[in-house]
Formats: C-alpha cells, sequence, structure tokens
DNA sequence: GTGAATGTTAACAG
DNA sequence: CCTGTTAACATTCA
C-alpha cells in the first residue's frame, strides 16, 4: 500500500467523508479514540507516505509501512487498528501506525519535501544533496527528509529513466545528471499514480521486478544495494555507474 | 507451500 | 546521535 502516491490515492478516497461528524471512533490503536467522538474532520492531507485527518486542534496520523490497508464501508475479517464510524459508514485501518499530532501540521512536516506536493521544491532538494557527496544515490533517494514518498518502485524506475547506477556516489554523479534524477523521481511518481488507478502499474515497470528491461530487453541484475540493502533492479548497459 | 516484498522503528549486541 | 543486526508488524502476491 505505500510509496507516495497510494496515499495521494487513499485522500481522494476520502474525500467524500470530509467535514463529516465522527460518531464513534474504535480500534487497538493506543490513542484516545472517546477525543474522535462528535469532532468534524477538517480535512484530509498527506506527507510522503503518511496520511492525515485533520481536526480542529489536532490531526492524526496514519503510517500503512510495509503491510498496512484500509477498507470503507464493511470491516475485513481482522481486527482493526483504528475504525470511523460515521452515521451509515465506516472506514477502516488495518496494520498500521497511528499518532496523534498536536496543533497546526505546517509545524511539524516541509511541505516542499514531499515529492507529490504542490510546494515540491527540487532545488531545496539538490541543496541537501551536496551536503550527501559520499552516499549511494539508491540510499538517499528513499531519504524521506530528502525524497518525502519515494518508495523502491519509485527509486528503481527513476533511477533507470535517469541512466543512473543505484551504487552510483552522489559527489560524483554530474549535476545535469543529478537534476534529472530529481526530475524523473517526480515525474515517475505521477505517472505511479496515473497507472496504479488504472491497474497498470505492474505492465509498466521497466526495471522493478524484472529481469529484462519492459521497453529494450536488456538484462535487469537484482541486488540489495547500500546501508539500506533494499533491492535495487537496474540495467548495467543503460545505467552508469559514477564512482 | 514457500519466500519475498511498495517500510519503519525499537531493542539489542558489540 | 556509535553502528550494525534483528525482530516486529501479520498481508499479499508470485
Amino acid at each position: 500500500m505505500p510509496e507516495g502516491p497510494s496515499i495521494v490515492i487513499l485522500k481522494e478516497k476520502m474525500l467524500y467523508l470530509k467535514h463529516k461528524i465522527v460518531a464513534e471512533a474504535s480500534g487497538y490503536a493506543e490513542i484516545d479514540m472517546d477525543a474522535l467522538s462528535h469532532k468534524k474532520i477538517l480535512d484530509f492531507k498527506s506527507w510522503g507516505k503518511h496520511f492525515f485527518i485533520c481536526f480542529t486542534d489536532f490531526t492524526i496520523r496514519i503510517h500503512f509501512g510495509l503491510f498496512g490497508s484500509y477498507q470503507f464501508h464493511e470491516p475485513k475479517k481482522v481486527n482493526p487498528k483504528l475504525a470511523l464510524h460515521f452515521n451509515n459508514d465506516d472506514v477502516y485501518f488495518y496494520v498500521c501506525t497511528i499518532e496523534r499530532i498536536e496543533g497546526a501540521l505546517e509545524d511539524h512536516y516541509d511541505f516542499s519535501a514531499d515529492i507529490m506536493s504542490d510546494e515540491w521544491d527540487p532545488k531545496g532538494a539538490l541543496k541537501k544533496l551536496e551536503a550527501l557527496a559520499e552516499k549511494q544515490i539508491g540510499d538517499v533517494l528513499l531519504d524521506q527528509h530528502i525524497f518525502s514518498g519515494v518508495g523502491n518502485i519509485i527509486k528503481n524506475e527513476a533511477l533507470y529513466r535517469a541512466g543512473v547506477h543505484p551504487e552510483s556516489l552522489v559527489g560524483k554523479i554530474p549535476s545535469a545528471r543529478m537534476k534529472s534524477i530529481v526530475k524523473e523521481a517526480r515525474a515517475y511518481s505521477f505517472d505511479f499514480l496515473r497507472w496504479r488507478k488504472d491497474d497498470q502499474l505492474t505492465k509498466n515497470f521497466e526495471v522493478y521486478r524484472r529481469t529484462e528491461t519492459r521497453s529494450s530487453g536488456k538484462s535487469v541484475i537484482k541486488k540489495d544495494t547500500g546501508k539500506s540493502k533494499r533491492s535495487s533492479y537496474f540495467s548495467v548497459a543503460e545505467q552508469k555507474l559514477y564512482k
């Protein structure tokens, strides 16, 4: 369920509940459920992989991790971490972390770091990268303080588009190429959003979970790279290693 | 049936 | 805030 675009989809699906009053909240999350009763939902927001339900003085933050899911109207068989009950409707969240944030969201999050946000600031991202010359680009793309919302799929696909090997060192990548990586991270995220909605995401993977590139049929290497040791999929023929 | 995976944090070892 | 490893979460898909 994760990665920024999937959270944007959730936000859109939740829209019909905006301005509705929560009749009751339940679930095994360790927050004060009674505090949500009879409260009006002001808005739904997101920052990277974080989803927010905004109330007057506080916000509920949901992070779905690797296994998280949600369901509208009818519960699944397993216990929900959080369930919001409305008149004649319900929404359920499973296997996620739930936290309560006090005060204004803007005081806690920098929305210019969110790859999906209107406020996304590519120059700001490049600026942050200047201090990380010795890091591998594959690790840095997963850094949520710089590329909030980028996950392992976007990392691999954006690097393929930019033609850069995931083990390349940030300080050795030419600046034009670096800009291209930042641009593709955002561009691919929006393609991800569109394809996910149309159930076309998997078939459009160029390298992720593939043995050959989709378009050009070049062989794809799978390797756990960097400090994060996450799976990288890449084409040696089409992605240059800057080292 | 088996294993890997769109993620993150906490606990623990050295 | 020393650094690296492991477990936990308990699902879904190939």
